[in-house]
RNA sequence: GCGAAAGUGGCGGAACUGGCAGACGCACCAGACUUAGGAUCUGGCGGGGCAACCCAUGGGGGUUCGAGUCCCCCCUUUCGCACCA
């Protein structure tokens, strides 16, 4: 409607003035025009198929969820990567920019139960539509290798390298708390658990529900993915260090704590009622199976200060000790609820410690001493042992704990200020005294040695006495995959009653996703309750057998893709290995900060999982990573519930697909967020059409003038004029600018302000252009040069004016100009010249005057002759080519 | 609390290695062409002052001939992480 609107606003300016209709901007008509063109040309942006002579470039950004539309995030992303996508073409790669679908999902069945229609009808009518518009936008993609995710011969071979987990015990079943999102009707990831809540819902706290799941091994390659990163150095340093924290390694020691034969004595009963816990009695009634605890620590140096054990309430130990105690069990309830809640609110760090002494006592292993055994809300099931030494003088946690409840405070570190050890009655001030940098003090043996030192002594000590070891602990837990939906994957696996968890067999693949499946919001698998996807027949024993109804986390999807680009027709292998192995690694992906770790991490493991398969050769699937800013309107992030978004179809319908993409790369640099104004796409659009009227002006001519002259030096005159040096000087300063910005620092905001500046100077010559003071060929040379450049920027109208100025090759493949240094060369320069550091006056020289000139040119200039006339001067501070500051007395 | 990035005109942003602060664009003002146009062109546009000049890059110190840029302290914003033993 908008498109309409405009052209008729032009037909009525135009007026009957053929003239000015000529030189009117018309981006609706240039780009519908060339949009058509290249839609009869499916192959215009295929890369070279394998093998290829010409060096290969990879250029990727993230492949969208097909919600049916685009948005400006995707636009600018998007706009990106084709940009540099069609600069490398003319640089002379052979470039590789596919694009797909990540088709699978819970929106496809949200849409299906609000309009009724089949999630797959939905999502392909979505892609549709997507698609149409990210070719009206003009963007570059090689459709021959598209993928959508949705489509059997894309998810069969998901199956496919489950199996192949499978086999090699990388994918494994295991019953297991999971999170459960009751919106979602689903089990979350932990990484799709966001301060306790869904990632999709904020507000929706995740409960915790005991299911059988698929898990795939991703802890087997934790340290790889750790070790990797270091190597990543194309990669952001945050993006790194989200990884590094997400994977969370830290070395430390396994400690074993027997459990003391006689339990509570009277003594430690008193304490218990002063410290306001619950009094237990003495037991010595009943002792738990195994005699026990396993620690986890970092500082296994401060185990002579350890006062107490801490157990998650969860711990099984602590299931036995209550088993016939009502008043401990009851207690550990409400530890549990709390540190339950508090996980759901998603504020752990701010929980109020609560404990509960058992009645138990552990002897620690290095000193012999009985330490009470206690349950804590602050200790965790799921990291470590579930279960720590508290060393309140040494850890923040275990002092609050410690004070809190009055239990005993050791110093065994020798608390330092500033390296100087302090005296006795300073040290309570220290505490909790954390340094690693300090001596062990009341440590017996180990008394003197360095905290680090000490660690390492001590955990050996531990191995060798068979109570303990060294051990590496991790944050990342095994990748759960299982999700009880309907549009995903299904997972390839039967269960038998005869032969137990069966695989499908390979030649079975692909396990179909049936069509009309009933969506509800009840829970469980929807596919479960399809009695002809269930029933099934157990290869191994023929006898009847039950589907796994559980389909697979979409993130499967998306941890592959960018293989599968390089060969995706491949319907017997989920690629070729060769094929891949000259397209990879990606040269570079660019996307949203928001996968910094889900896909990332997810990807960058199953390619090590491939490697390992023998299917590819490269450790990293990623070479640079470019994570690209939001894009913001009225200070929040665009967004449908903040109610700011700005659709790319009715910018597009106003000022153009060239001024749109333009302006998401001229707004801002791309890392940055990006201020969405409507004004600046509009001045954008202004910019372009100023372009369009000088180059359809003097376009013509310099078409009949140019005579296939391909070179400025060849164009230039042997004496021209300074209004043709000026202009040859900006063009060969404009191209060195843009050419050093796309090897380096990807500032195309600056790139677009030099065109623009090269048009500026250009439209402002105009006056000695009409005075036939730049020849022709001259012209033609400036024209064609400033077309290469709007080419990755503004291609419909690059391709307009290449025709227009009548070039005849294909301009995707266009040689990107060179640049000549003696052109771009300025002949006189301006030098600032400051008396004491501030600015005075400025001269002007030639480019190549020496210092000697220079200074005497500054001290002469008659502004500064005066200035420092009655002075002394102290000093000539020379920078060549920059400034010159004459410090005076 | 820990970590990272950032703070520059009315706005988006330039200034890459310390060297003319405000490129380029928006908005605004004035003018031209025009019997209206959300078109195009020309000029102006950080603040103060008639001026020479002075003051300005979140605030305060420092290093330097010279600081938006380097160092220290503080403030604000955004984004990660957050009892991980």
């Amino acid at each position: 409607m908008a498109t309409t609107e405009n052209s008729e606003a032009v037909t009525q300016a135009a007026g009957g003035d053929a003239a000015l209709q000529d030189l009117r901007y018309n981006p609706a008509d240039i780009e519908a025009r060339w949009a058509e063109r290249w839609a009869e040309q499916p192959d215009l942006y295929a890369a070279e198929p394998y093998p290829s002579a010409k060096p290969k470039y990879y250029v990727l950004e993230m492949l969208p969820y097909p919600s049916g539309q685009l948005h400006m995030g995707h636009v600018r992303n998007y706009s990106i990567g084709d940009t540099l996508a069609r600069y490398m073409w003319m640089q002379g790669y052979n470039v590789l920019h596919p694009m797909g679908w990540d088709a699978f999902g819970l929106p496809a069945e949200n849409a299906a139960l609000k309009n009724n229609t089949p999630p797959r009808q939905w999502t392909l009518a979505n892609i549709v539509a997507m698609k149409r518009q990210m070719n009206r936008v003009g963007f570059s993609y090689d459709w021959r290798n598209e993928i959508t995710t949705c489509l059997p011969d894309y998810y069969r071979w998901n199956q496919w390298f489950f199996l192949r987990m499978f086999e090699r015990g990388l994918a494994y079943r295991k019953k297991s708390k999971v999170n459960w999102c009751p919106l979602c009707a689903t089990v979350l990831a932990n990484e799709q658990v966001v301060n306790g809540c869904c990632w999709r819902h904020d507000e929706q706290i995740v409960e915790q529900r005991d299911l059988e799941q698929w898990f795939l091994r991703i802890t087997r390659y934790a340290q790889e993915l750790l070790d990797g990163l270091a190597k990543l150095d194309g990669w952001p340093e945050k993006v790194r260090t989200m990884q590094r924290n997400w994977i969370g390694r830290s070395e430390g020691a396994e400690i074993d704590f027997a459990l003391a034969d006689e339990c509570t004595v009277p003594e430690d009963e008193e304490k218990a009622r002063r410290s306001g816990t619950a009094i237990l009695p003495a037991r010595d009634d009943v002792k738990p199976s195994g005699n026990k605890i396993a620690v986890f620590t970092t500082r296994v140096d401060t185990i002579y200060g350890a006062t107490s054990l801490q157990l998650a309430p969860e711990h099984p130990l602590v299931k036995q000790m209550a088993a016939g105690d009502p008043a401990l069990a009851e207690s550990v309830a409400a530890l549990l609820e709390q540190q339950r809640k508090a996980r759901e609110a998603g504020d752990v760090g701010a929980i109020e410690k609560h404990g509960v002494f058992t009645g138990y006592y552990a002897i620690n292993p290095f000193n012999g001493e009985r330490l009470p055994v206690w349950v804590g809300n602050y200790i965790l099931l799921d990291y470590g042992t579930g279960a720590i030494m508290s060393v309140p003088a040494h850890d923040d946690r275990d002092y609050e704990f410690a004070k809190k409840y009055g239990l005993e405070i050791k110093v065994v570190i020798l608390p330092r200020r500033g390296g100087e050890a302090v005296e006795n009655g300073e040290r309570d001030s220290l505490l909790p005294f954390t340094d690693e940098d300090s001596l062990l003090i009341n440590s017996g043996e180990f008394s003197g040695l360095g905290c680090q030192e000490a660690q390492h002594k001590m955990a050996a000590v531990a191995q060798e006495q068979g109570f303990g070891k060294p051990t590496v602990t991790f944050r990342l837990k095994d990748w759960g995959i299982s999700r009880q939906r309907y549009w995903g994957t299904p997972i390839p696996m039967l269960y038998c009653e005869k032969d137990g968890i069966v695989p499908v067999p390979d030649s079975e693949l692909p396990v179909l996703l049936p069509d009309n499946v009933e969506i509800t919001q009840q829970g469980g698998s929807p596919l479960g309750r399809i009695p002809a996807f269930v029933n099934a027949t157990c290869p191994k024993c023929g006898g009847p057998a039950r589907r796994e109804t559980d389909t697979m986390d979409t993130f499967v999807d998306s941890s592959w893709y960018f293989y599968r680009y390089t060969d995706a027709r491949n319907d017997k292998a989920p690629f070729a290995t060769d094929t891949v192995a000259y397209w990879f690694p990606i040269d570079q992906y660019i996307g949203g900060v928001e996968h910094a770790i889900l896909h990332l991490i997810y990807s960058r493991f199953w390619t090590r999982v491939m490697r390992d398969l023998g299917l590819i050769e490269n450790d990293e699937p990623v070479r640079r990573l470019f994570t690209q800013g939001m894009v913001i309107r009225n200070g929040a992030k665009m967004s449908k519930s903040k109610g700011n978004v700005v659709s790319p179809d009715e910018m597009i319908a106003r000022y153009g697909a060239d001024a749109t993409r333009m302006y998401s790369l001229f707004a801002a640099p791309p890392d940055r967020d990006l201020d969405w104004q409507e004004d600046g796409v509009a001045g954008v659009s202004r910019f372009l059409g100023r372009v369009y009227r000088f180059a359809i002006k003097h376009g013509s001519s310099a078409a009949t003038s140019e005579a296939g002259s391909k070179s400025t030096r060849a164009a230039a005159p042997a004496s021209p004029s300074p209004t043709t040096q000026a202009l040859l000087r900006k063009l060969h300063q404009t191209i060195r600018k843009i050419t050093e910005d796309f090897a380096g620092r990807w500032h195309f905001n600056t790139d677009i302000a030099a065109i623009m500046e090269l048009v500026n100077l250009l439209t402002a010559a105009e006056p000695q252009i009409a005075a036939g003071e730049v020849p022709d060929a001259v012209l033609a040379e400036i024209l064609r040069t400033l077309t290469l450049l709007l080419a990755p920027f503004a291609p419909y109208l690059a391709f307009e004016l290449w025709q227009h100025i009548g070039q005849t090759d294909n301009l995707l493949r266009a040689p990107w100009p060179k640049f000549d240094e003696a052109l771009a060369k300025e002949e006189q320069i301006e030098i600032p010249v400051q008396i004491n550091g501030k600015l005075r006056s400025v001269i002007c020289v030639d480019a190549d005057a020496t210092e000697e000139q220079i200074r005497d040119a500054a001290l002469a200039e008659p502004k500064i002759a005066a200035a420092i006339a009655e002075k002394e001067v102290a000093r000539v501070i020379l920078v060549p080519r920059k400034l010159v500051n004459i410090v005076v007395k």
